[in-house]
DNA sequence: GTCTTCACG
DNA sequence: ACGTACGTGAAGACT
């Protein structure tokens, strides 16, 4: 059996033009040539021969204005003018269709489809070919028979149609589809159909009638509303049955032998690729479809094999890479397997029962460099060593760089193609950990210092070269210092609260538990969404109140659900409470008093390299969302206690990102609110809503609150909808009344997305960038979601540089005046502190001074500062 | 291992 | 027609 493939060119070309030119920006060669449509479409070529591996495969366009055009006018009046900056792409598909060796075919006053519809009739004919179409547009479903399958490609992936698949989904067969698109129409296609009737109807009525023939002749029999409105659009009807259908006998010179698949031209193929400078592309057929990271000063095979010296042999008087292997995941509760070292003398392991006696291999004078400069540190610290003169940690250039990383260094190594097995697949996990021999563990731990050192010189170049080595040397690097500081310092926690808080809410959770299923009728498990869902939905029968999709087979039971329909039983709000309860058990009093060390505190890791805006995370246990939004869960602060003789001291950025958000969108009204001090919410309510600052109400307030908010999100009118629980079409309104009042913000906002698509990636204040490939998906949301990326990180992304820098600042200062009290965490816009008592005025000021001063930008920074005798108290 | 929910900025 | 705000981490249920 021959199979032919069967490529609709024109959808193929239309779906990745469109796909690609939202917001009006088209990528093009530098020569100026469009080029967006010709990307989608030569990927869509290769993946379908890759996928497919066709010996017979056509791809067929339109040519001229169609028979349907001169049948119908108003077909004439709904189809649009190609735009030239797609029409100019077709030449080329086509010379780039040459050189791939595939056949194409187009013919005067017919559409693709058409020749692909004859193409398939012979198919049917004839005994020896299979075909399979390949288009989006669902109109070329009613060529499937027996011989003929459609590949119908959706924004993401395809749905392989044939007979059977298309009768499950639509319950009538194949040809049908004309008579189905003549019902509901296809707006894409200017097929208008009847009005009224969509797609259920269509196919409800089908699956009795068959055909739209015979439906008339029965038009007696259906219900008033439904006759009427076929009577009405009878002729529309018709008209669209007219045009659905695909015309079968085009005259084609040529057979289906004809459409052997002959292969590519590479040097054809290349030549056009560079034309149109996809680079990606060519890279791809260069490298076989491995992309991988080059280096531009180091060779591919000094990472990959290793120099391996005895610790005598090994020339520890000039700067050396090391890196520590550790026995777990976590290095709180890890322990040091082995060490290795390398430089331009060659590599060296050192065990670990041997490496406190050459300690000072760690505390000499030497520079040295390592992945995860903090787990080494801490590492070190933990058994008595105190790592010195280490001022290089590849882990943090290769996350500003960003590179994908990880905390196993492994991750980074595959990028750059060296031959190693990942930190699991050697020690197991965490649960399963594997049995590893003593050589096993110096070979990996070798190649890995040896990378760390070899990498060094072209890591900071790149730095260099992307404006990053200030942010580097002077931010990132001296941050790692103060989180190890914070990290060993830890957080006093209050045990015998918690053990309280313990006991009662044990009580609470199990009246609460009573209680719901006295009220549900019997007992079940609340925190199982799908038996909650069926509980309330399906024996309690309460209204949910969404549209449900077709895919979903749980109910939602988050909580803006259950707030809507709370009103229509009690049940509703002791669930609430209960997950409050239940959250807070387990998240906040179990799971922080699992965390507490021997010295009565906890020792959060702050992951430096982990987040794509550059600001820090915060683990096992965060300490980044402690609850403070409402006033039962806030108390869980007063387990938060200070060491003796201390106050808690939270120092916070006022409204950071929106005064970040004011200067770098350089917009005059908010600055001046800035520099008068003025609530910015009730200003910007007073201007969106044109009234006084005095008349402005706490609805207005909240209203303008989030809006400002949306702003720095990447504003969606869904999202501000969604928010407020008000209407698409008054959010809507909302923000084009921001951006009218603010004139300057929308130019702002396009200028960053233009660049953005640009460049391909956004940058922050200090030099931060950050990648956004999103912006080149084809997918709608994808490339929506890259666009607020693009908005937000700027910002999120400089609020973290300030408050990074701040805190290098701040450190340093508290280092040099000999203060006692300490930082203890970072909560992205705040710091709190272990503040000593006799300190505080001098720790206020500092604080104060260091925060609000660590940058000049066109408006103000402004902290607020609160003390206490816990974190509650301090806010 | 993935999904859902919910805690924070 | 799509199906939505940006950035995180942890727990429990479910597969």
């Amino acid at each position: 059996m021959k199979k032919i493939i069967l490529v609709d060119g024109n959808n193929l070309l239309f779906r990745s033009y469109y796909a690609t030119s939202y917001s009006g920006v088209i990528m093009r060669n530098s020569k100026g040539y469009p080029t967006n449509a010709l990307y989608g479409f030569i990927n869509m070529i290769n993946k379908v021969i890759e996928e497919e591996k066709p010996n017979y495969i056509l791809v067929a366009f339109d040519k001229g204005k169609t028979f349907r055009h001169d049948k119908y006018d108003s077909y004439k009046a709904g189809r649009k003018e190609m735009p030239d900056d797609l029409r100019l792409q077709f030449p080329k598909a086509k010379e780039v269709l040459e050189a791939m060796g595939i056949k194409y075919f187009e013919i005067d006053n017919y559409e693709a489809d058409d020749i692909i519809g004859t193409l398939a009739k012979k198919v049917d004919l004839e005994d020896e070919f299979i075909a399979t179409i390949v288009s989006s547009d669902k109109d070329l479903l009613q060529l499937i028979s027996d011989e003929v399958d459609v590949k119908l490609l959706k924004t993401k992936g395809f749905i392989r149609f044939n007979k059977d698949v298309f009768k499950e989904t639509y319950k009538i067969d194949p040809i049908n589809m004309i008579d189905l698109k003549a019902l509901m129409g296809d707006m894409s296609d200017h097929i208008p159909g009847v009005k009224g009737i969509g797609e259920k109807t269509a196919i409800n009525l089908l699956e009795k009638y068959k055909t739209l023939d015979n439906l008339y002749l029965h038009i007696n029999e259906l219900t008033p509303k439904t006759k009427e409105k076929l009577i009405d659009d009878k002729y529309n009807a018709y008209m669209s049955y007219d045009l659905a259908t695909i015309y079968r006998d085009v005259d084609i010179p040529f057979s289906l032998e004809d459409c052997k698949y002959q292969g590519f031209d590479k040097d054809k193929y290349i030549n056009i690729l560079e034309e149109l400078e996809f680079k990606s592309l060519i890279k791809k057929i260069n490298t076989n479809n491995s992309s991988s990271n080059t280096l531009l000063n180091k060779e591919k095979s000094d990472l990959n094999q290793t120099k391996e010296k005895t610790l005598e042999e090994f020339n520890f008087k000039e700067p050396y890479s090391f890196y520590i292997e550790m026995d777990g995941y976590n290095y709180n509760d890890s322990n040091i397997l082995g060490v290795s070292f390398a430089n331009s003398s060659g590599v060296c392991f050192l065990d670990k029962d041997n490496i406190f006696s050459y300690k000072h291999l760690f505390e000499n004078e030497i520079e040295k460099f390592t992945y995860d400069l903090k787990k080494s540190y801490i590492l070190l610290n933990k058994i008595g060593i105190q790592l010195n003169k280490c001022n290089y940690d590849t882990m943090i250039a290769a996350y500003l760089l960003d590179y994908q990383i990880s905390d196993d260094i492994t991750t980074l190594m595959k990028e750059f193609n060296i031959d190693i097995d990942s930190y699991e697949n050697v020690y197991g996990t965490i649960k399963r950990k594997k049995e590893v021999n003593k050589d096993d563990i110096i070979k990996n731990c070798n190649l890995k210092s040896n990378f760390i050192y070899n990498t060094k010189g072209d890591f900071l170049l790149k730095l260099e070269e992307y404006g990053e080595s200030k942010l580097f040397t002077e931010i990132e690097m001296p941050l790692a210092f103060v989180l190890i500081d914070m990290e060993l310092t830890g957080f006093r926690v209050d045990k015998e609260y918690l053990l309280n808080l313990k006991d009662e809410l044990e009580i609470k959770i199990k009246d609460m538990e009573e209680d719901i299923y006295k009220e549900a009728g019997t007992s079940f498990n609340i925190m199982s969404p799908k038996q909650l869902g069926e509980i309330l939905f399906m024996k309690l029968e309460l209204p949910y109140p969404k549209k449900r999709k077709k895919d979903e087979t749980n109910f939602s039971t988050s909580k803006d659900i259950l707030d809507k329909i709370s009103i229509y039983h009690p049940i509703i709000n002791k669930i609430l409470e209960y997950r409050t309860l239940t959250k807070l058990y387990a998240n906040y009093v179990v799971g922080l008093l699992e965390k507490i060390k021997e010295d009565g505190k906890i020792h959060t890791i702050f992951n430096q390299c982990l987040t794509r805006t550059g600001r820090l995370s915060s683990n096992e246990p965060n300490l980044q969302n402690i609850p403070i939004r409402s006033d039962y869960t806030r108390l869980i602060r007063k387990a938060f206690i200070p060491e003796n003789n201390s106050i808690i001291m939270s120092s916070d950025y006022s409204q950071i990102e929106l005064r970040i958000f004011a200067a770098l969108s350089n917009t005059n009204e908010l600055i001046q609110a800035f520099i008068d001090d003025k609530d910015i919410h009730t200003k910007t309510a007073a201007d969106i809503f044109k009234v006084e600052l005095k008349d402005v109400t706490k609805d207005m307030r909240r209203t303008a609150k989030a809006v400002n908010f949306g702003i720095l999100y990447g504003i969606s009118s869904f999202g501000l909808s969604e928010d407020l629980k008000i209407d698409l079409n008054s959010a809507k309104k909302f923000i084009d009344n921001y951006l009218e009042t603010y004139s300057g913000i929308k130019e702002y906002m396009d200028k960053e997305k233009k660049d953005a698509y640009k460049n391909g990636y956004v940058k922050t204040i200090m030099n931060r960038r950050r990648v956004i490939n999103e912006l080149k998906s084809s997918n709608y949301m994808v490339r929506s979601g890259g666009e607020r990326m693009a908005l937000n990180t700027p910002i999120q992304g400089s609020a973290a540089d300030i408050l990074k820098k701040a805190m290098v600042d701040l450190h340093n200062e508290m280092k040099e005046k000999k203060l006692k009290s300490k930082i203890l965490v970072q909560v992205h816009d705040e710091l709190v502190l272990n503040v000593y008592k006799d300190e505080i005025d001098e720790v206020k000021n500092l604080v104060k001074d260091k925060m609000e001063n660590v940058i000049k930008l066109s408006v103000p920074l402004k902290v607020d500062i609160e003390t206490g005798n816990d974190w509650y108290e301090a806010k």
